[in-house]
RNA sequence: GGCCCGUUCGUCUAGGGGUCUAGGACAUCUCCCUUUCACGGAGGAAACACGGGUUCGAUUCCCGUACGGGCUACCA
């Protein structure tokens, strides 16, 4: 019998999810429903310092912002509730489960105080040692159950002392795991130190409490960063000292997500100093009131955002690279995962929702375009710039300029404002006097046109021209700059058909009024 | 420093001993289309980190070196 897969996505609520965060949470998701498993969130708060209010709200707001659905955890509930490790140590299962360990001589209590443990380092590091640990070779000279007496650690502990309890990890064992990405891992326990796996606040640490949680809510694949790797033989350790190895879950680590420039992982800085949103969706920092971006702000699809996100550290070896979620649920495999850290570009960001813009259906671009013009050009409702008709006609010249929906009025906006200046450059290497009477006669023509259609202009503007002894070319960007005010943008016909002739008129005409004023 | 993990065009990556004259995408360059700018089309430049093995043959396997990343808390 095989067990259904279940994956989880833990994060920890001391700020916004970070994108490497959301693309963890998106391999779990897509690796569960790819196996018609399920897909839990559980909120690891156990570090009450660290606690940031409104982060669990934005973390559940982003996943399903992203279309990450959620089967069991903190927002949905399900039968292995509660999903938040701080209510879970209401239930005392950390703590029985590290006494546990205790009994059987896998862990101990350890009683130092903090200055105890800067001295030991230091003791260490004056020794020449590089890196100070508490372990088998250090906790012989600390105040913990393994130095002191039976009868002081009973005193100690109805005293009321504080004590935290630490793994006791063994020296010189080689401990070896399988990781799905990975293959084999092997690290020598002498590189472990013996981890505190229940602080003295009574909270676990992360180590002690993603193993009870992940075998009591029967996680089968435990799918996280790369940095947790160097950690992952304690890890081991904890599950066989338990005697919970057949109950362990298969470990995943993901490469992390680098800078795009330089040295490191991606961070907070790196989307500040290069302009690029590090989050998905906007967060402002309770304590500073300092705002970081989101891409759903930005402007993204949150398909857009997910795919780019898939596509890091994964493909689906073959040269697809556009992916609906339920493709890449059908398509995802770890075999496919790479190893080595994905720096992230930004450009390629953009050109993924470029592509999904360019799948939005013209109609619904334009009911939101709508929403946005009138937010801030504020026309009346029977304006006829409001129109379907017309609206649809501007994200038809525009759609394929842009790369987000905003940049539609953004790029646009002489399509829907009369011009009140003229690109300067244009008129200084094109004009001539001698074209003024080819514009006047030209706007009497079209005035008096009743094809205002882009070929009918097109037809117009020539024979005009033709009869003046110009040629087309000549006078076309010109026609362009007192149209727009602009030396370049959406097709200029297009543009004088959707202005329609009234409007194109007084722009000629202020064009040449313009003109005689110089 | 130690330990662990990694290393194919600038970037994301395909490829897993002969098919590699190493494929695709982003970015970049050139040309075409065009009234402009885009889009689109065509084309170009651009990579197997290095050194040793193993092998008839290594981008592919092994070992070193270099480089990069992560970890080294009563944080996750």
């Amino acid at each position: 019998m095989t067990k259904k897969i279940r994956t989880r996505f833990a994060p920890s609520p001391t700020g916004p999810l970070h994108m490497g965060g959301v693309r963890t949470a998106l391999f779990n998701f897509l690796f569960a429903r790819k196996h018609g498993g399920d897909f839990l969130l559980r909120i690891e708060d156990t570090d009450q310092n660290r606690y940031v209010p409104g982060a669990e709200a934005y973390i559940i707001e982003a996943l399903t912002w992203c279309g990450i659905t959620i089967d069991e955890g903190v927002s949905v509930n399900g039968p292995f509730a509660p999903y938040r490790q701080s209510e879970r140590k209401e239930l005392g299962i950390y703590k029985e489960y590290a006494e546990k360990l205790v009994k059987n001589g896998h862990a101990y209590y350890a009683f130092d105080t903090p200055v105890e443990l800067e001295n030991m380092r230091n003791r260490l590091i004056n020794a020449g040692n590089v890196a100070p640990q508490y372990n088998a070779s250090s906790r012989v000279n600390m105040v913990n159950s393994l130095t002191l007496s039976a009868e002081e650690v009973t005193s100690k502990l109805n005293a009321g002392d504080s004590y935290v309890i630490r793994l006791k990890v063994p020296s010189g064992e080689d401990i070896a795991f399988t990781d799905i990405i990975r293959g084999e891992v092997i690290v020598n326990s002498s590189q472990v130190d013996d981890k505190v796996l229940l602080k003295s606040d009574g909270m676990p640490t992360y180590h002690l409490a993603h193993i009870v949680d992940d075998v009591l809510m029967e996680i089968t694949h435990a799918i996280r960063g790369e940095e947790w790797l160097p950690s992952a033989p304690a890890h081991i350790l904890i599950y066989r000292y338990l005697g919970l190895e057949k109950e362990m879950p298969q470990y995943a680590h993901l490469p992390l997500l680098l800078k795009p420039d330089g040295n490191g992982k991606l961070s907070k800085r790196d989307g500040d100093r290069l302009g690029f949103p590090v989050f998905p969706l906007n967060w402002t920092d309770p304590a500073t009131g300092e705002l970081s971006s989101g891409y759903r702000e930005r402007g993204y699809y949150p398909e857009a955002f997910v795919n780019m996100l898939a596509l890091l550290g994964w493909n689906p070896g073959t040269e697809q690279e556009l992916f609906t979620m339920e493709e890449l649920i059908s398509q995802f495999s770890f075999e496919h995962v790479h190893k080595g850290g994905a720096r992230f570009d930004p450009e390629k960001a953009k050109w993924f929702n470029e592509q999904y813009l360019r799948k939005q259906p013209d109609e619904q671009l334009a009911l939101r375009l709508k929403g946005a013009v009138q937010n801030e050009l504020g026309y009346e409702k029977s304006d006829r710039r409001l129109s379907e008709s017309f609206l649809v006609h501007v994200i038809q010249l525009l759609k394929e300029r842009v790369q987000f929906e905003t940049e539609v009025l953004e790029k646009g906006r002489y399509l829907f404002e009369t011009p009140a200046s003229y690109d300067q450059a244009t008129l200084d290497k094109k004009w001539k006097p001698a074209y003024q009477p080819f514009f006047e006669s030209l706007t009497t023509a079209i005035k008096s046109n009743a094809d205002h259609t882009a070929t009918g202009l097109d037809v117009l503007i020539k024979s005009t021209a033709t009869a003046h002894q110009l040629k087309a070319g000549e006078i076309m960007q010109l026609l362009r700059v007192f149209i727009s005010g602009q030396s370049m943008g959406v097709d200029l016909l297009g543009m004088m058909s959707l202005l329609g002739k009234e409007e194109v008129v007084l722009r000629l005409n202020n064009a040449v009024q313009m003109i005689n004023d110089k």
